[in-house]
DNA sequence: AAGTATCT
DNA sequence: ACAT
């Protein structure tokens, strides 16, 4: 039974599949110093539409934080140190962030995770991601972590083949899914945004996912 | 194809 | 299906 506010999700740990962890509300404690971190970073490097080696302006805005940041463009996807976009590198990670990461990780049974990479993907009403695999990363034994926060997104979570069935996971702000192991190359994908509000990020979705890149 | 168009 |  869902509380009366969607906030009110109970902490708890579900396995989704093998190696795939939902943990309902991980990160709802840290929800200030984790949206006042994205502030500081877009100010730094804007969140923008990237275009896909297929010439497509993508419906999520990206930025990134850390080490290495994921960006995609006409010659394809990768990892840089530097925003292609301020031509300087990206804003550090902040502790907050990695201490998140590792923790969540940890949580989910991913011992000593240290996430070089923070994607973060805002999305607005309608915006989508389709199905695909994190499969830019230099290996593949670290898993993603991937932390909602915002307006409620049905998150995709599939096979290890495009076709396979996803299943349709409502996440909800401050919750964190964790996938590795056998489930590290699954694709996944978030459903188009509905349309509504929340009370610190307004019409918006914000998606934290952590990567060990390099 | 981390996207879109088009057909059942 | 398409074919950056």
């Amino acid at each position: 039974m869902r509380g009366l506010f969607e906030d009110e999700n109970p902490a708890g740990k579900e396995e989704i599949v093998g190696g795939a962890f939902l943990l309902r509300a991980f990160a709802l404690a840290r929800e200030a110093a984790l949206l006042a971190a994205v502030e500081a970073i877009a100010k730094v490097s804007p969140f923008r539409h990237m275009i896909t080696p297929g010439g497509f302006r993508m419906s999520v805005a990206m930025t990134n934080c850390g080490g290495l940041g994921w960006i995609t463009d006409r010659r394809g996807y990768r990892y840089d140190a530097i925003d292609p976009e301020t031509g300087r590198k990206w804003p550090a990670m902040p502790p907050e962030f990695s201490q998140l990461a590792v923790e969540a990780a940890g949580e989910a049974g991913f011992s000593g995770f240290h996430a070089d990479a923070c994607l973060i993907n805002r999305y607005a009403p309608g915006t989508r991601l389709t199905l695909h695999q994190d499969k830019n990363e230099q290996d593949y034994t670290a898993p993603i972590v991937s932390v909602s926060l915002g307006v409620p997104a049905t998150f995709l979570f599939g096979g290890i083949e495009r076709g396979d069935k996803a299943r349709r996971i409502l996440v909800t702000h401050g919750d964190v899914v964790v996938w590795g192991g056998p489930a590290r190359l699954r694709y996944h994908g978030i459903a188009p945004l509905k349309a509504a509000q929340h009370p610190k990020l307004g019409e918006y979705r914000i998606n934290l996912t952590f990567r060990k890149a390099g």
